[in-house]
Parts: structure tokens; sequence; C-alpha cells
DNA sequence: TTCCTATATTCGAATAAACAAATATAAGGA
DNA sequence: TCCTTATATTTGTTTATTCGAATATAGGAA
């Protein structure tokens, strides 16, 4: 319990969670949306999958993370704490906002924007 | 919303915040049922009062501290999930079990039982 | 095979947190 | 006043955490 707090008290993993709430993505289109490096963004996955917060599954060289099932269906009033704060504070929005402007802008069949 | 977090990820901090959701007590009510020295108690209380989770009223000599009201009515979501937890995890029953159990034991006018 | 992209891991530096011991402060009682 | 108890703060040390840079690995395409 004191450990998914404490993986939980960081404002860039709440950001991640907060967009794999709701989507499966990748590590690139994480990146890209947050404006993270790739080897911050890595980290905070890693760490959020060792302790089950987060699943993930590979395609081709895609490797698609979301919130694992488990562990929302095992914290579900962790959950709904999480899910009033998102929508209260800006930062959550602009960033789900961030993605689907990155998503619109997107026509290329790679996952995601980067380099466009 | 992260700071909330981190600073409750920590063992001893939740067993605080676990005696003093229900009561109010002073530093050596606490640190006697939770067997913890002085100075730790102490600080940890101070880090959760920094950031309004505890509120805290000098009666004499003796400081009294309890989870904000404030702090309660503002953070609906995240009480549910720590009392839920509280409820389920035997070290927090314990301790509360522990502080009956002085409290029984204790016949002076002292405010606990340390050094009986 | 070689190259490119996606992702993970390691390393070192900087920062933050934890803890114990010692000291300081504040209130009450003798 | 001096002494005791309750609590807070400071100091030094150890341990964790974060981040960037560099490197490694793994899969797809040429």
């Amino acid at each position: 319990m004191e450990t998914i707090l404490k993986v939980l008290g960081d404002l860039n993993r709440l950001r991640i969670i907060n967009l794999l709430l709701n989507m499966k993505l990748c590590v690139c289109e994480i990146e890209e949306t947050l404006q993270l490096q790739q080897t911050s963004v890595s980290r905070h996955l890693a760490k959020l999958k060792s302790i089950n917060i987060l699943s993930s599954e590979r395609k081709a060289q895609w490797i698609y993370y979301c919130v694992s099932q488990v562990f929302i269906e095992e914290n579900e009033f962790l959950i709904n704490y999480l899910k009033d704060m998102f929508n209260k504070k800006e930062i959550f929005q602009q960033d789900l906002f961030n993605y689907k402007d990155i998503k619109e802008r997107c026509t290329a069949k790679k996952c995601c924007t980067k380099g466009l």
C-alpha cells in the first residue's frame, strides 16, 4: 500500500496514468504527448509496471501500455480518487487535449508523430 | 496532489493517520502505540501537518493531533481508499488494538503510559 | 546482413528523504 | 527559581530518487 502511494507520488507518473486509464499507448506516443524524454518515460513505465499498476503488450516493435485491469479492480477507491483529481486539475486535461491534437495531425502510418 | 501521495507513501505516516482518523492523540501516545522514537514521530507529524493533512492544538504541555477536517472534506475519495485499506490490513488493526490496550493499562493522570 | 526505429538499462551526478543523536524550547510543578 | 516532561529542531550520515547521457537490445525493412 505505501509502495503504491509512493510510486504515485510523482507528477509525471500521474500524467502517464491519466493517459493510460482510458487508452493503450506506446512509449513514443506518451513521450510526444507529455513532452518527456524517452529514457524518462521508459523508466517511469518500468516502475509502474514493476508494482503491477500497468500492464503491457508488444505489437511488432511497439509496446503498448495501459493501467492493469486487475489493479483497477483491486483498487477501486484509489482509482476513484485519481479520476476525480484528473478531472479537476488543468494539467491532466491539457495532456488529454495534447494527445488528441497529436493524433489529428498524424497522417503517417507510424504509431505517432514523433519527428513530423 | 503528487505531494500528498508522496507523503502518504510511508508506512509509519500511514499508521499515524490510521490512529488520527478516529482520535485526537498527543505525540507521546502515538510514540507508545506505534513503538516509534519521539524524534521520528515528531518529524512525521511535522511533515503531515506541513501539507495540511493534520491539524493540532495545544493543551497545557501536550499537543494533540488529528486528521484535519478540511482535508477529510476536500479529499473524500482518498479518505475512502485509506479507510478501506486500514480495515483490510492487519498492521493497522493491530495498532488500534495496541492503543486500546495501552489506555486500559493506564491508571495514571498522565496522558499516556510512557514509562509505566 | 545492415540500417533504422522503438524501447530498456546502466552510469554518474544532483537532489531529496530518512533516521539517530544531540540540543532547544515550552509548559507545569516543586 | 530549578527540575521534569512534552515536543520540536538541528546536525550529520546514510539511503533513495530523479534525470540526462550513453549504451544495449529487439524487431522490421531494405
